[in-house]
DNA sequence: AATGAATGAGCTTTCATTCAT
DNA sequence: TATGAATGAAAGCTCATTCAT
């Protein structure tokens, strides 16, 4: 996620392409000017609106606000995007791209099925907590308050979502265990932590990753249905 | 008005406290035709509220919408509430104290801490997932996205929160467990349940309340700082 | 026609009936100030509108100059009208009905085809040349530039030529004359004399009018496919 | 009309001096490759403006429409053009120059006043319905639409009726007919046909000309001033 | 000559709120 | 108390035009 982040704009253009990021530039250095001069605005206006809708909210934001933050004027923010709402969509696929990343990455070297559970979690907090603005705004921005992007949305929120859907699928559980509760209620309670946590406090996020995912983990054993 | 908000939407909903709402009308006959008569239209004003701010959110919500949801025009609602915030915050109130109303209901009877904390969750959730606009709104509206009342909403919502902390605090826990992340994380997963519950879904309210309540109870040997 | 110009926001409201509209305010003169004062401004709206829609065309005529010529602000105008082309439909509605008014009128008393039509010819260019703005804009303004509202303002075009048509289907003409190419002809050189023609000038709409018609009637015997 | 087209660009620019134009490339023809291929890309611009035009009007059609129809982009038109009005009195110019020559064309063979007028007719009607984008401009923007350019576009418009004017002088005709009137009624039928005439209904614009001056020529003989 | 991002004024429309009646 | 027309600030967006490259 970290690599993701420092390369911020590319994410929306390219298809992802793992260590090739880093050394592209470096090869072709050449290159670089004319294609950041063609876009250099626009990834501006990205970061702009992400920090905006982030800190803000989708209505509490106006375009002259992200169109200032960018240091330009209202009327040339069309150039990039066609509506407001296209622009909160654009930030949503990147969110979406970028705490992907962040995931995976985390995930990867694990193999122990709670082990990779807790570091999704660890990798999801940190990013809607503290370092990404994109991925603050997917947790901040409820599709449903956005009637002309709800669609959207939802289908990227969706397809974030199936990352998680395989990690619970990999937890032996119970056979007659809710897995898809089970995921629904951690990411809630994870989402809800953009509510109430504060920088300043004692846990960070990554050890309130680790609580909820022992809370979880140690509870398996009797996941059933009560009397 | 506070009391006038507390009354009549009880009488609207459940009998609460049976035989309480018939008999206070008897009691000031004198006062009540004017009075009750004036103040009418005020609980209609406040239901159409609830249910629009539940339905499409606080900047969804048009005054004008509420106001002929209520069967009046916009300016005869300013009779009634000052601002729209105004309005949402009294909406907040009654949300609160009526989920507060249902979660020690819900709780009174009961003695064992872990039976209370379940009881609490069914109340909350059925709460917020299928009876009651007003609490639903108190989930749906968040506080930092509605500027000119965050702060007494946010104080509305502390409010209620107490009630939960005092059912945390009765918990058997070990001594290192972090009870204000037990009780966020909690609440955090059942609010989170108002973006994907569905009342046509396998699992009531009631049922999904004890999963959570299961999921905790369980793991609660173990909760502790990891290394 | 004088009738419709003398009462034109009447007009928009009620069924034309005949004889009445002059009679009702005397016979129920303690209503009218309610009723006056109701939608005292939506009127003065749309004479504004009329006005400026036949002087500046509707591209270039500005809400906010509808609005100022009524004096009021740009918002308050669609308390009475939902959008700027909904103004131009009523405008148009309303100029169809007093053309329709003002030929209808001049037509009724004659009994003879042609002294019909040139006496409709009569109505018609005065109408569009100098008294009633409302009728000129229903000829000036072209439904083709005004997308939104091409469909209703041909419809309401559609609805006054068909008063034409009947007029042009009681010529006593050669059989094989395609009435519907003189009809269009004829309405055609009337309109065009808008681009034309200046009040200063030696003739008047009446003289204007007659000679169109002498023009076509004398032509009629032999309209016929040439070879 | 077809010298015209062939050399677009130049008689945008310069007063029109037969000869000179297939003269001054043999003259210079160093020049003539790179001014050329420089100018190669404007009569493309005044080609899809005329269309843009013609087909949507000078309001409903945007500077950025007729740049990517000319396959540019919008900064580039401005190397051709100062401003859009400046456009369209390009096209107004070419449309009046296109018509006039196939009017004089089609008059020129024929010696009698009435059948020089039915031919002028047949050539102004198959340019207006269909032939000439150009042409069709003239008819269709009004002048009085586009203030900034009005006075040039009526100049315009002027240029041609001149023709019209000698034409009408040329018709044997009683002393007291108003020769004005009978141009302009005239001109307002034929160019009136451009809002009703479908290319796929029963009269072509020849046979529909016809049917005009027929209608026009018959009636001469009683054409005097109504009493 | 061509680009295309940027400009900036101005557009139509929205909406919480006010106020004369 | 209720009305509903009026307010006025601000919103999202458009578009002819400019200008550094």
């Amino acid at each position: 996620m970290p690599a993701a982040l420092a390369e911020p704009s590319r994410a929306l253009r390219r298809p992802r392409r793992a260590g090739t990021a880093a050394v592209a530039p470096a090869v072709a250095p050449a290159v670089a000017p004319r294609q950041a001069h063609a876009d250099s605005r626009a990834p501006l206006v990205l970061d702009a609106a992400a920090r905006l809708f982030c800190h803000q909210g989708f209505e509490g934001t106006k375009v002259r606000d992200i169109a200032s933050a960018a240091g330009m004027l209202p009327g040339s923010l069309y150039r990039h995007f066609a509506t407001k709402e296209d622009l909160l969509v654009a930030v949503y696929l990147r969110g979406v791209e970028q705490i992907s990343a962040a995931v995976e990455t985390a995930v990867q070297p694990l193999a122990d099925p709670w082990e990779r559970l807790q570091a999704a979690c660890v990798a999801h907090l940190e990013a809607i907590l503290r370092d990404d603005d994109y991925a603050r705004v997917v947790v901040r921005v409820r599709p449903a308050d956005v009637p002309g992007a709800a669609d959207r949305l939802t289908a990227l929120r969706e397809r974030y979502e199936a990352l998680w859907r395989a990690l619970v699928a990999a937890l032996p559980l119970p056979r007659r265990t809710d897995r898809r509760t089970l995921r629904l209620m951690l990411l809630g309670a994870l989402n809800g932590a953009q509510n109430w946590y504060r920088a300043d406090g004692a846990a960070s996020p990554r050890v309130l990753a680790r609580q909820f995912v022992t809370l979880l983990r140690e509870s398996q054993q009797p996941l059933r249905e009560p009397s």
